[in-house]
DNA sequence: TTGAATGCAAAGCTTTTGCAATTCA
DNA sequence: TGAATTGCAAAAGCTTTGCATTCAA
């Protein structure tokens, strides 16, 4: 993996601890608590206090970012550059699907000719129930 | 405002407080801290845990929302039902700017045609640089 | 008058930080 | 070896809750 390499060419170690929190966010977007119950269940030592430095450490060198969805706890998500998408977010049961959306860059238009903000950034996710919930 | 009458029917009272944040919100979405360090300096007397009361009860009401930016912490704001929109966050002036999308209905009907999942809600903000700060 | 609402203080959750002990390069 | 990293515990920031007092109807 690349950010190995980066971690390592700017004297940061690879750690059996960044590689369990970067595993546990290999399948889907997850809490801090989530990441540090996923680990302990599967019987890596970890504290709560250092997954939350590894994921600090990660946004930094843009391999994951922060969620923000409909309630105060932060999710954490690994970045893929290739693959821009949303999520829709399972009010029952809580499980996040991606989606991707092809209108999406008419919206920044619309923006540009309405107003004379510069969108920088944007966040669009969507609440509802899924298909198995239904 | 109809919301008083709804209050006083449901055998709740119409206090200062209540009126006072009520006002608050008025102009623009806020923080709760934000709502109360507002009306403390219009002198109005109010503690920080009865401007989270009031809020929880307004929103039982649906006459106010939760907003969820790219932080934790959440923002209260007044529902219009007549004026669906989304925001522009200023990530350098934190100033909110209100703006309606006409693309709207087709991104659901784009979900609705790519995934069996039954949209309830979603949020959409973005976050840049407003005309001032640019 | 009396139940609803408030203020104050304490507690609860999520996240951050300080520091001594440990570990990797 | 020596700096980076960790675990543990304490603290910090936002929000909620318990309880005695106050207040609106």
């Amino acid at each position: 993996m690349k950010i190995y390499q980066d971690l390592r060419n700017k004297g940061f170690r690879i750690t059996s601890q960044r590689e369990s929190v970067m595993k546990a966010l290999s399948s889907s977007p997850l809490t801090a608590e989530e990441i540090y119950k996923k680990l302990k269940g599967d019987s890596v030592d970890i504290d709560l206090a250092s997954v939350y430095r590894t994921l600090e450490l990660f946004i930094k060198f843009g391999v994951i970012k922060e969620l923000f969805f409909n309630d105060s706890i932060k999710r954490y998500e690994i970045i893929d550059h290739n693959d821009h998408h949303h999520h829709l977010i399972c009010t029952e049961c809580g499980s996040i699907e991606d989606i991707a959306l092809s209108l999406e860059k008419k919206f920044i238009k619309e923006i540009k000719n309405k107003s004379k903000f510069k969108v920088e950034k944007h966040s669009l996710e969507f609440f509802g129930i899924c298909r198995k919930c239904q």
